[in-house]
DNA sequence: ACAAAACATTTGTGGAGCACAAACGAGTTG
DNA sequence: CAACTCGTTTGTGCTCCACAAATGTTTTGT
């Protein structure tokens, strides 16, 4: 069961040194559609998780609320998501993917399919897959734990909330 | 067995919104030691990629030389790194991992070990084994692709290191 | 009904990160 | 010697983002 405690790659690192090589290699593609990597994960994440707030929208993308809005603007501008006012609260906005946005997102990933098989290229198909899984199901996990995270509305107030109220570190 | 074809998510808009999840969750455990995620980044592939000159290291982290100057200021003002000049060509650096580098590393792969953990309750821990090896190997594979592409104009004295003919790109 | 809180929005501020260009010294090569 | 490369410094500008404050709308508690 234990794993091996030699030298534990720390996933952060490697996540972050793919995430910039695959960016790179793929913003040429995204550009060219008048999209950029933000827009791509706000669109996947949507196409995932269905209609949501904004404000778990803004969670589970771990950007802030008041960021989310221009990212949306721009989405909406082109018409790839929606906003509705929810029918339960009317103080909400419903986010949704559009059938203008669903295929530019099938598009989008289509056009970079091919530079990602280049950054890949160490991988086999398969393995390609798996990871894709992979990240897929990781992901998926995340959103549902901040959407949960979220919706603090609660009766009972967090008592042990995140001790990083003020820490900046001088 | 058939990959699926429908929808191929986009690798690279799941590794970016991945990577953000895990930098976000992991940036607190770092900044305790001093450190930033690009540092990480810098020294697991510095670890993996033994002597490198400072242009083959910023082709394989993919910044712009200028900026990795002052990264690799900031890691030897600590430290973690160490810079020599080239003995075959004096105007190079040699920027290679020290012991405290090392150590500085693993101690940071180990602290956020537990922030990772969170981020990936989605998966099993064998699954997040084979996560970090397709991850480690995406990026090892890259790294050398890096080194070669950087090494386009002397073909003269590449036949040193183990240069297991890294594929040509066609 | 009224006050208080929540949500989305807008605007502004500030900082971090990075690309890019220009110039320099040191060292290389032809 | 001249031309080039590498690392370095400096400066400029852009993008992204967090955070704060103010506003309008709607919900909720009493």
């Amino acid at each position: 069961m234990a794993t091996a405690r030699t030298t534990p790659h720390s996933v952060s690192a490697l996540l972050d040194h793919l995430a910039r090589l695959s960016r790179v290699h793929t913003e040429a593609t995204l550009d060219a559609r008048g999209l950029r990597q933000r827009h791509l994960v706000a669109l996947t994440v949507l196409r995932e998780h269905a209609p949501a707030t904004q404000q778990a929208l803004a969670s589970a993308l771990a950007i802030d609320r008041t960021n989310l809005v221009g990212l949306l603007n721009e989405l909406e501008g082109d018409g790839y998501v929606e906003r509705r006012r929810s029918a339960e609260d009317r103080r909400r906005h419903i986010v949704e993917l559009t059938p203008a946005g669903e295929r530019a997102l099938t598009g989008a990933e289509q056009a970079i399919e091919q530079a990602e098989a280049e950054i890949f290229h160490g991988l086999s198909e398969q393995e390609r897959a798996t990871l894709r899984a992979l990240l897929q199901r990781a992901t998926a996990g995340h959103v549902l734990d901040c959407a949960a995270a979220a919706g603090l509305r609660d009766p009972v107030e967090t008592a042990r909330d995140e001790d990083e109220g003020a820490v900046p570190a001088a």
